[in-house]
DNA sequence: TATGAATGAGCGTTCATTCAT
DNA sequence: CATGAATGAACGCTCATTCAT
């Protein structure tokens, strides 16, 4: 974490060890950011904040990402990184496409629900109307993959007569994105709203099973 | 000194110039901030800000509303109070479920396309974990009226043998929320993302049809 | 305390009553503004937190007394007739000369140990270089009731032959007033500075004997 | 980021032009802050007329001294500070006890009358109730050393059978302390209450002698 | 006699950022 | 490569006081 108290050695051998120590600095302080802005917002997110959650300095935000905007990117390209990371790992059987969509309904519920901090900073970035997103030439990169597995297993679907061979993969993105963004981004408020606790398991594990039966409605064809 | 909750006088013969100078000052404060929180967030929004957008001055929104958290929850009231009372003025006809169901979709899709604001300050009291609507008794009620609508709709419609009568309103009123809210809260990532613009008319009633179609299909009776 | 919530009368029999209640708002401000004074300083005894101790409205500080400088000569001036009014109850035998001073001793002692306020506030306006007390002019006649105790008493002792003749009346008040006053007024620096809580009854009731002893010292003839 | 104690450089070779330069901000603002707490208390010392006064910025305030109260210790640690120093260097005869007490007496009181900062500082401190005192450890030491130089005046006073040998040296501090403070202290209300004038040399000079003998006949033993 | 509404200046503090070395 | 020093603007909030009835 807190490497670089070392003193300035002048030996070249030490090379090695300082650039580690940088990489430590910059991963630091770019995981203290998450945390920081996942909590305050942008603007509630003070560049002490994250440089005292980072065990590192002001000055060191700046020599890293340049200001506060240039870190703020990079946030967002990680957090997406994070996610694509994470939805690689899906290994899907594409011979059954029923099962591959519960897999995924379920991928995306259960991301959202452990990682907070990629919604409320997706929140923040959208508060902003996505000005730092459209700086960021990697992110786009991987709606490619997001949307690609949607779309095998609905080709595969279609291709077995289960499912409908007109739904697009977007919308089946959106909707299950929709359903369970929506459910953790708002549970604060619609819990005090509905009465009830959205944070509890039994009423997470029920809204994911209305989530699936739901998705696969609109997906199969009847018989 | 924070005022008195609505200055009713006792004298309506005192009820002067200078007590509807002071409603308006109250509610042109209120206004502003809607804007302003909505525009920046709770803690991008600035006390100086919103004084100067409603042309007036800081201390008088301590003078109204005790400080700016008091100040966020007479927003979050005001804009909880606003969409109860367009919803309000649904009329449905419950003797057609279908239709009323797709009013109701359209209101809501609509309603949250109209009124970011809406979205932008629920996502910043999310932010901060409804720490304010907790205070709030007023918009609790709210919720028995939103979900009403749809409990009614559903009971005449399993009364009618068109709609499964074992979906609970909860979950409708959820799934036509989220639908509704993500594509509106998320449409600058989103259209980074997709490389679509979810703010074109078509593309966004190309998504109401979808939406409509998820509800109707997880609601209705195959025959 | 909070009167003055009665609605107006148009009987002129109530006259009464209103100058009673607004004498009373009027007493209320000065108790609550001697509490404030004496706790936070002038600067720091704002007029909010003065008229709230009150129950009453910054307002009506405005009406009774001026301005905070105003309020702040009343409360100067109502602790100088207290502390005249209590040494006015000193009940002295003159024939005892030793047995008055050591009277005039421990009144004064438990007087400023029982009455922070009184210190407080004088070391207020002192801070202040005195600038309100030159505005009064009712405070000037106390010192003579003051002094003119201790006069009347060295001058009996003097006669008797037990006190020194040549000792003036003022270093005496002087001598007395600044053990007193002193040992009060830093009891917290002192405090940390000795080690010691001057604070414990016990350690006051040696300081007592000791500063009794030493007026008495320089007093009394030795034989 | 509130600086270091002290920034002690590794390097001596970088002790160059901006750690003088710093040193001397941080001492300008500190007697900065002497001069302003001294003359407006705590509460009526504000952060801008320091800054101001001390011809820096407001900023600078925060970077040296976390806060007004980290301010305020060190201004109090540096009065006692300075007390200590002029202190020290006080050269006694301790084989003429007499003379020595004579000489304490002289210096206190000229001390308090040439340093009314240290007088008014400590007032706002014991207003405070010694909030700030207890935070430095520094100012205790220094108890040490002022009752030091009176126990060993004591001592040899008694050891020649001059002085009574079972007088503590804490009361005659504290006797010397209140005999000086408050006629500084209390000078203008004193003034407006005793009708005299006790800025005065003449005035002064009688009080010094007036407390000179009241301290050596509490002391000393009669023949 | 009493009040709610309004005001402009100032409060202590934190903001993101740049300077010089 | 890293840091201590410095900056001006803004932050949320409170100040004593006056206005109009």
């Amino acid at each position: 974490m807190t490497a670089k108290k070392q003193t300035v050695s002048k030996s070249p051998r030490k090379t090695g060890v300082r650039v580690r120590a940088a990489l430590a600095t910059r991963e630091s302080i770019l995981r203290a950011a998450i945390k920081v802005f996942s909590k305050y917002g942008l603007s509630g997110g003070s560049i002490d904040k994250i440089s005292r959650t980072a065990r590192s300095h002001d000055r060191m935000i700046y020599y890293y990402f340049g200001n506060k905007d240039g870190l703020f990117v990079a946030v967002l390209e990680e957090i997406y990184r994070r996610f694509n990371e994470a939805e690689a790992k899906l290994a899907l059987d594409l011979e059954d496409p029923e099962a591959s969509m519960r897999r995924i309904i379920h991928f995306i519920l259960h991301y959202y629900r452990d990682h907070p901090e990629f919604i409320t900073i997706l929140n923040s970035e959208n508060l902003l109307r996505g000005q730092h997103i459209s700086k960021s030439s990697t992110t786009k990169q991987y709606s490619m993959a997001a949307i690609g597995v949607i779309d095998q297993t609905l080709l595969s679907g279609a291709r077995q007569g289960l499912f409908r061979p007109d739904v697009r993969p977007r919308d089946i993105y959106l909707l299950i994105a929709s359903l369970g963004y929506f459910y953790q981004s708002n549970r604060f408020t619609l819990t005090a709203f509905l009465g009830e606790n959205l944070e509890s398991p039994e009423v997470f594990s029920e809204w994911e099973d209305f989530v699936t039966t739901t998705v696969l409605r609109t997906l199969m064809i009847a018989r």
